[in-house]
DNA sequence: CGTATTATTGACTCCATTCAAAGATAGTGG
DNA sequence: CCACTATCTTTGAATGGAGTCAATAATACG
């Protein structure tokens, strides 16, 4: 039984993200070549960094388990969380330009995650044609994730936090979770801190949405009782 | 003469925007290869697209002359300027992850754009080997300014006001303009469409800035008088 | 020159912040 | 197991900064 275990390699060729990670949209064989070089399912704690603001550039990321935080620590001792981030998404890019992390990535609970080692990149090009398109794409995708937020960050409290769960939501459900009860990892603080609210009115917002009838909120817990009220907040 | 005009071919590598722009990594002969497949100095008039949002994504685009902005239009009639464009800087990489563009490039001015059409994008990496890192390098800086953009998101209109204007002058220098004195090619609406203001907030705060002693200002003619000033606007 | 667009300026309003205090929860050690 | 503490969350009241509405001024353009 142990053996039978032990011989259960975690790798991109079995793993159930392949449709969200960084395996979309090659081949098999690339596939199989892209494993080779990929060292799966290391394990963090919660509050753990996956990679710090300063560091060194020499991998890109991707979430295996549970879920992480994208922040950026400014001189003011403010933290900015630019995204939060789900099992099959990729991190790193928003940094490869230049040789030091521009921000952190902190486990929000027990989380485990996937490398890409940068070394070996270009090498790596050759044998999986499809790579650098892919890679591309991915960070083409969280520019236009950066773009919405840019552009949610325009409206009120009540549609930012409107919009916040119902993404949260719709991302959950494409891997397979439950899109209508969740944890958010997040406390309020944080949730303000990726918002661009005080806790007090992230708060107040939840508490509104509640007697709305839109939200059961208990503490962390998060239940939508009514997901076309929620996203009528912010659609016209 | 007319002979010799028209024999100057304009490429990438006789163009003095090679630091900036796509070469900007490559060497001399992946530029020469890269140069071959690049459609140079299609001219466009004020107002006119450069694409559409919505059209087919079919090229990356490189600014030549003049400048241009980013704009995603909402259903609620509301313009969203997501960046303003400069020479040597690349469009087109927020959308590849979809078939359709997801923003508008609108001239700003009489202004001139090169293009690296898609569907010759995957043969052109096999010859030009650093051209997938270059443009993920790219990709990954509009992932910076994005989140730079949501940071900035955060603070008041004075310091939204401030940062533009010294993100627009340090652009400038380096592009060898002045950094001092320069026409904004965007109204007060356009300016309040990018920063998330109203366009009598940006009135307001231009004056204000005057009154301190920070500028000069005649319309769309912007004149720095105290760059350092500026800068401690939203400087601890 | 006249008209349309863009910019300025003022007065008022409102939403989110700030300040403050109390309540709930999780974690720790006796 | 309970008490104790630190942390997180809720709730209230007051404040303030940017938005809204409105009127005037300046500029661009045909």
């Amino acid at each position: 039984m142990d053996q039978i275990v032990k011989d259960f390699k975690v790798s991109c060729t079995n793993c159930t993200l392949d449709a969200i990670c960084l395996p979309r949209g090659l081949s098999q064989q690339e596939v199989e070549n892209l494993s080779i070089e990929v060292k799966n399912n290391i394990l963090v704690q919660k509050g753990e960094y996956i990679y710090r603001q300063g560091d060194e550039v020499n991998m890109i990321v991707a979430i295996k388990s549970g879920s992480a935080k994208l922040v950026s620590n400014d001189d003011q001792g403010n933290e900015h969380i630019l995204s939060v981030l789900l099992p099959g998404e990729l991190i790193g890019f928003e940094s490869l330009f230049q040789n030091k992390y521009n921000c952190s990535a902190v486990a929000l609970e027990s989380l485990s995650f996937c490398v890409l080692s940068m070394d070996k990149f270009e090498a790596l090009c050759a044998r999986v044609p499809g790579l650098a398109r892919e890679l591309l794409k991915h960070s083409s995708e969280a520019i236009y994730e950066s773009q919405g937020q840019i552009i949610a960050s325009k409206s009120s409290a009540e549609e930012k936090v409107a919009k916040f769960l119902i993404s949260l939501s719709d991302r959950l459900r494409k891997r397979g979770y439950s899109s209508v009860q969740f944890n958010i990892m997040l406390s309020r603080q944080e949730i303000g801190d990726h918002l661009g609210l005080t806790f007090e009115t992230v708060s107040r917002t939840l508490k509104q949405f509640q007697k709305d009838g839109f939200l059961n909120v208990q503490r962390k817990l998060i239940e939508i009782k009514d997901l076309q009220g929620l996203r009528s907040i912010y659609t016209v």
